[in-house]
DNA sequence: GCAGTCTGCGCAATAATTTTGCATTATCGA
DNA sequence: TCGATAATGCAAAATTATTGCGCAGACTGC
């Protein structure tokens, strides 16, 4: 909640990149001792900056070949509580991202699927059947040029 | 690049949602033993299932506040090469995504920023100043519902 | 300006975790 | 069924992370 101070952004640059650095290998890269490190890195987790640790797929490894953007439009009046206008379709894990937006749409879905068959599934069995669906497009992704790039840490 | 078993879906499974479980616990929860899972783990990343680790931030701690989306047209034939007419947008780090997508618009884009200046900022100077833009279209996130959801692994 | 306190630091010892050698067991193809 | 290959668990070894401690710089209140 503080403000960040010099190394720990040198620090989370580094660990978003790689999080599997090793302490010494950080403390190299930001100039600083391993155990500082380690207890800076603790307390970023403990402050709420630092939420989790993740893994790096290859989509195309776990078979799933198509990314479809899924624009979305309710009924008005469900919009006045988004998360739950949307609550079922956080469950799925075919829903990477979702957001609100402003726009002609109401929500902006990003799933990732096995194929077209799968997204045309998806979209009949958990997007249509939604109550209230005002609206529905979707777009499918020919070329990922970009995911999941580090967040800029500044100062 | 073969197929995965049972036990490294489940493995990939448990480390999406913490990748620093440690082996023992991971070992428990998916019925194997450490020293397997440590094989299994070594053998995901050499085969480029596991591509890396990364670190989920709280984007509000570190002052982007402003989520939004950009779909970008270009003039035709630049998508002979979608990754070149898009190049340099890839290298900053504003930009955390970017597909090429079928639609009215080439590409879309999903940025970070600390505020409404700054997206302004972002656009005019690195968006509007691309050669061979056609079209800009800018949807700002008001609400964010899931972001980086694991993907779903199969059998 | 000065004591007192607080915070951050590196070093070294300790604790935890990961990796590997090895003998055994399961699996698959012929 | 047999032989070869691959997978498994255990335990030892190696690597890595954490913590206690003494020290130094910064800030506070007097």
């Amino acid at each position: 909640m503080e403000n960040l101070d010099r190394f720990d952004c040198r620090i989370l640059h580094a660990l978003q990149r790689d999080a599997r650095l090793t302490l010494a290998a950080l403390a190299e890269a930001v100039n600083l001792s391993p155990s500082q490190c380690s207890r800076r890195i603790a307390r970023l987790e403990e402050s709420g900056v630092i939420r989790g640790h993740g893994l790096r797929l290859d989509p195309e490894a776990l078979g799933l070949k198509v990314t479809a953007f899924i624009f979305l439009s309710v009924d008005k009046g469900r919009m006045a509580c988004p998360r739950e206008a949307v609550a079922e379709l956080l469950t799925r894990d075919e829903v990477i991202d979702c957001h609100a937006i402003t726009g002609n749409h109401d929500f902006i879905l990003k799933v990732m699927v096995e194929d077209l068959a799968d997204l045309s599934n998806f979209l009949s069995t958990a997007v249509t059947s939604l109550p209230g669906i005002r609206d529905i497009a979707t777009q499918v992704a020919m070329n990922t040029l970009k995911v999941g790039g580090p967040l800029k840490v500044m100062a």
